[in-house]
DNA sequence: ACTACTTATTCAACGGATTGCGCAGCAATA
DNA sequence: TATTGCTGCGCAATCCGTTGAATAAGTAGT
């Protein structure tokens, strides 16, 4: 019950709208937490209830209008409470590892090519979080320190996982050697 | 919505009961799904209405009563047209890295201390499935190859975040020594 | 000219998940 | 003796999340 939290997060530095917060979730946020453009003006109305957030309301041409958000006291104070207990251990749901700890009942051909599939996705970030890091570091890091300790994570992360990649195609591999030349 | 699935896994090479299944949440198959004891009830309860799986009333004395479920065909044909299509990515929500990536507001000396709960968990786990995975070796790995890579899994992941932990203390005990020497 | 994408917000319906509770008896420990 | 813990099942309320759609106007590409 914490995308109140990650949207107050981000609340902190700039005043944002729905739209701009959505885009920051499918981004850098999106890193740690997702979710959809529904969630968030949802959250935002209770948030907005709740007197964590207040808006103000700007008229556009050519574009629709729209709602600039910030924190406010309460929310700030609501913010620190949450950072200073304890978060829950994140449930992990990960289908593609259900299918592979039920592995034995596919082929090894359907399950590697759903491998090369997820592999792509997971270097593609990879080399995206790389960038950004990069750029951080370029900047000297110390600045936004914790969204580069942010980055590394999701570096280490998707680096774990192609190792474990290349572990189970080696593995298929030799299996599927020693059941043909039987 | 694929809890029903890794209950279908679960359920392919031995009959079990919820009580049973529920551990095994807590324990194996908690590497990479969890669930809690009345979401597997509920769910079985609609397995069993739909003709994936049928159960057996076991009655037993000094213990309640059981009913130990068993994959019908159905079931099986459902899991493997599962098993073919891809699988969504997962959506990440880690309710500590929202914390990180918030951490300006938060004072270091108590992320380090989270960091320190945490990294007590991984390496917990860490031990427990370094210790599995060494008894699936001694005999001999091919013949639960699947456990086996799904542990793998589980230890390349956990070693990632001990790491990233470790950048991270660096990361704020040198900080911590520049602002007190400033 | 038509299609597709971007900006911007919101509603409605459904299903999945969490939390809290209740029952029931046995075994072991403090 | 009181409490805790294990085995075993289940219901109900609520909340969270997903999917799908509607509205509305501008801009960019085929």
């Amino acid at each position: 019950m914490s995308l109140r939290h990650a949207i107050l997060v981000l609340l902190q530095d700039q005043e944002a709208s729905g739209y701009d917060l959505a885009r920051e979730f499918a981004n850098s946020i999106g890193l740690v937490w997702n979710a959809t453009h529904q969630q968030i003006y949802l959250e935002l109305g209770k948030l907005n209830d709740q007197n964590m957030v207040k808006f103000r309301h700007i008229p556009q041409d050519g574009k629709p209008d729209k709602k600039l958000y910030r924190i406010t006291e309460e929310g700030r104070d609501e913010l620190i409470r949450w950072l200073r207990k304890p978060a829950a251990p994140p449930r992990i749901r990960d289908a593609f590892m259900v299918k592979i700890a039920g592995g034995a009942l596919s082929d090894s051909s359907s399950i590697l090519r759903e491998l090369d599939d997820q592999a792509d996705l997971r270097r593609e970030r990879l080399h995206t979080f790389e960038a950004l890091a990069r750029k951080l570091d370029e900047q000297g890091r110390d600045k936004d320190l914790f969204t580069y300790l942010t980055l590394r994570r999701g570096i280490l992360d998707q680096q774990a996982w192609l190792h474990w990649a290349d572990e189970v195609k080696t593995a298929l591999n030799k299996r599927e050697i020693l059941s043909t030349s039987a």
